[in-house]
DNA sequence: TATTGTTATACTCTATAACTATA
DNA sequence: TATAGTTATAGAGTATAACAATA
């Protein structure tokens, strides 16, 4: 019921869903912000706990940093004792990177946290809204995984 | 086929939307890098264009930084051209910022890279993926112009 | 005295370039 | 010679604290 023009404004998704994504990253990062976890930190971390394992040029490429921005930056989730770096025996250049328990832990704090101050928005949302953003989801997760042209698959 | 467990599932949507959201964004960083604009620049230009001229504190407290990163962000964006400070004629501390022209052709150039490369990966979606995206878009509009309630609206 | 904005300083995060170690 | 990762250095962006100007 709500886009009137049907399958004819496909042109026009990329641009408004761009802006919309824009201004919701703003409220996003406010709300992100008492983890004390950077955002490529978390991101990271999430999917270091969703995939499993990674190596660290995969995960640079993944997270859209440079490789020696992913050295520093599991450097500290080293420190902090939210992953950990373990050698590979087939390959000896390769670093698999791991979370930890205290990592998955952290997680499920920040994750916690930032889920009850949006939840309390989306308590001023109609109903309507709610499920179409319900609906959205899966869409939002498949957008996610989608891979840019010019940055092959990293498999 | 989505969500097998139902409209019961009310509860998780806050979590469910704040993980999507979160690995959304790591996307959308990655497709908004060649402007040069930073995240916040991006999103104050775009408020300023959105709501018209607004006071330094305003925008800090919208865009959810300090004061003084605002004040730098503004100098960074007056002596690229793309904002202008002007003195308020009522009260002689207040700074008045607006985008100019420029500032609104750099938004319009970065909206249209980006929208480009957003348009190539939601090709790669299915038709049910990019509508349920289509039909989601009032709804992260009406997200995003909520506002919490520990930092009252702005007005 | 309170408010608006700026300046000073330090820290986090990132990038590019140069380097080491393994293949 | 190519690849995986690290180290060195520089720059952007942010926060806190101290300050100047206006109300």
């Amino acid at each position: 019921m709500e886009n009137s023009g049907g399958p004819a404004r496909t042109e026009a998704l990329e641009t408004d869903l761009a802006a919309g994504l824009e201004r919701v990253i703003g409220l996003f990062r406010s709300l992100s912000q008492p983890s004390g976890l950077s955002m490529t930190a978390a991101a990271t971390l999430a999917t270091l706990e969703r995939n499993g394992p990674s190596r660290l040029t995969l995960l640079a490429a993944r997270e859209g940093v440079t490789q020696p921005a992913m050295t520093q930056l599991i450097s500290r989730l080293a420190e902090a004792g939210l992953a950990s770096r373990e050698a590979d025996s087939a390959d000896g250049r390769v670093v698999q990177v791991r979370i930890t328990d205290e990592g998955r832990a952290t997680l499920m704090r920040r994750r916690a946290g930032r889920a009850a101050k949006l939840a309390a928005i989306l308590a001023q949302l109609s109903p309507e809204h709610r499920a179409a953003l319900a609906a959205a989801l899966p869409a939002l997760d498949a957008l996610a995984a989608a891979r840019r042209e010019d940055e092959p698959v990293p498999a």
